[in-house]
DNA sequence: GATGAATGAGAATTCATTCAT
DNA sequence: CATGAATGAATTCTCATTCAT
């Protein structure tokens, strides 16, 4: 088995003159980073194919071609699994947001609100299982532990993703607590419109949910301020 | 072993000449419900105090006064029971949303509109629970074992319950189809909404859920056709 | 198997007259306590043979004939089995001390004290086992769970079984302070002598521990006030 | 793999003209000394402070400086390392004990075997976690499996920490038989005065433990022949 | 109908020990 | 000598479900 192609390397290499013990604490740092990896990959498919109950350790393990208590290596517990899981699914739509750019080079404010706001809703609407992921593991629903310290940390990688979409609206004019609001409103809009999207099966719910999220934007474009 | 004779009689029955044994049978279907209910009931107030991890079947069984094997005589499975609850809820959501009505005795159609909606948004922003379990249950979140029919049959209870609201956009001029959108429009707004309030402990989520949910309604309204 | 033998009927039988549901749970009450004495019997002789470590709920499952799920059903965890056979144990313990009688009809009350003393002392001597058992559990060695209430509880039946000691030191003239003390002096006494004869190999710990116990109560009786 | 150049090598060698493989030979065992002593100070800072269920090998490895696998090095399992452990509680016990003087500089024997008994008892009163280890570790209350060498050897340690006591028992014209006798009361007073102090909680278990030492060594020292 | 004892599978977690490196 | 990943067996406990009574 090579563990080549998984580890992303997010250490230093070996600079020049390191010592061979620098070399090899990187290289088994590495390999470190790789097989937690591993791990959270077998979590993430064990969550997305068999739900959260389903993730049981014990499955994570087997599909990580681990005995159960190898796993304790690399993670204090399931919790922190779960945790990690959670955040490496918020870091990457940080990042989708973070890079969403308007259509054209010189993007106006309003091109880049919907940018912005778009980018949130198409991660989430490509990837149904990462919003069952911050469902299920965000307090609220059902108190599945999380260390507080964890929850904060996770809220604030959430927050930061919306972020984005809040300073575009404070640059067009709205008042802090303003943008504020209506950050919240599109974000309640897009989860809604995607539980729709991802619960139904009737009539209903069948509604082209993206039909629904630019219907929304479009009349939130319309009630801002003329610039 | 045949559940037969338990299941899906709800109909109340003693009609006038009825033989004997119809008599006897109809008590004893009533007898039925009525232990269907004591179940039910248990069941929910397991669910509600304890969530849905606590709410197994030994504690339903304690808290209805059964033992656990009593249970299977009247409800097939765990998941029946967590079926059965969620059908309830639904009977009532439609119950409270066919009862709303606007302020003055001649309400305008708007002003029906906004009830029905407004008794939606109420009914689940009262019973947060409520909506929890429609979460659980409803497919497409986790893998609960909802039997098909069950669930197509809980889909149309939901269904019911919107459909005064699609009736009301009807009267005001919009288009069956119009009115479709729209119906799915206002339901994904209100649960994004309630999810903010449910889940979230940070500023973002903190915002006022009635003013987001009013906001919504207003825009709504203001986007209808002049009568 | 007949558990004809194993129930003590610690309850009233079927008085006459009484109805057959109560007949039943009657019996089925002491079915219930047959089954945990045929499981408290497994405890201690796992116990006996392989040490508290050795005691574990599966092994008691195992010597009792249940899966170790079953044990539930009849006590709440593991801890509780431990205080049960603690309890058994000093409750035997007591009814030796209460039944002591000096060699006479009409003991004196020196007679009675060592008599009692004695009773204590041939107990745990005769019963190693049950002086390890203490010694495990009475917290301050390790702190095996035992709740509060049950530590308390344990306690208290360990010095209902020194009250007769204390008692007869009164009669024989100390206040109850001295007595309270003489006691303690005895009790150290006797815990000590027998640790010396179950934990030794050597010459010194090989001393006759019935010879060491003797002269104690001698010189304590020579140290009481003459009548 | 072999044991053999790392246990039982205790004497420290570089005397005078040794070769320079006996040079080597020998730092490498001081070295090796030194670390089992770095073992050991883990273990029993681990112990002292979690219990021996604490003392996991992890735990001390960690404490240690070192992973688990390289405990093996120095000690062949577990076991070994309580034994290694209790060996020096016992060997601090005998230097204590050996060290211990009447109040004057010319004290009369009846003095030195006062000071004596108490140097033990006083040991044990303020390090109560070695009088634990005993317990855990001599053979009868727990099967942890010290080889029978082992098992011996610390017997025989603790035996000589009692000599002093029995030679002043002597030297104050008891037979050698007498004093053995009394040596061993005297040990089994203190051990069970001790159990007390530590185990109890209830008012009896709380009774003064040096006022129950000194009155069994006053009634001792009454009992001997005048001089 | 109802009981409740029992099963059997599964949950998370811990740990001494081994062994390739 | 030392690492530390991995094992494998152990721990307690929970639960839906079954079934003889």
């Amino acid at each position: 088995m090579s563990y080549g192609k998984v580890n992303g390397n997010p250490e230093k290499r070996c600079r020049k003159g390191a010592t061979a013990a620098e070399t090899r604490a990187a290289r088994e740092s590495t390999l470190n980073q790789a097989r937690r990896s591993l791990i959270l990959d077998a979590a993430r498919s064990a969550f997305f194919e068999l739900g959260l109950d389903g993730a049981s350790l014990r499955e994570i393990a087997k599909r990580a071609g681990y005995t159960p208590g190898a796993i304790y290596s690399y993670f204090a517990n399931l919790e922190e699994i779960y945790g990690a899981l959670l955040g490496e699914s918020l870091e990457r739509l940080n990042q989708v947001v973070e890079a969403a750019k308007g259509w054209s080079d010189s993007s106006s404010a309003t091109e880049l609100l919907r940018a912005k706001a778009e980018a949130f809703y198409v991660f989430y609407r490509e990837n149904p299982k990462e919003l069952d992921l911050g469902f299920y593991l965000f307090d609220g629903m059902k108190p599945r532990g999380l260390t507080p310290e964890l929850n904060h940390e996770l809220n604030e990688q959430l927050l930061a993703a919306l972020q984005p979409v809040q300073l575009q609206l404070e640059a067009l004019g709205l008042s802090t607590e303003q943008a504020v609001i209506e950050t919240s409103a599109v974000f309640a809009h897009i989860v809604g419109v995607l539980i729709l999207k991802n619960t139904g099966r009737s009539r209903l719910f069948k509604q082209n949910p993206d039909q629904l999220f630019e219907r929304y934007m479009d009349s939130l474009v319309r009630r801002l301020p003329a610039t």
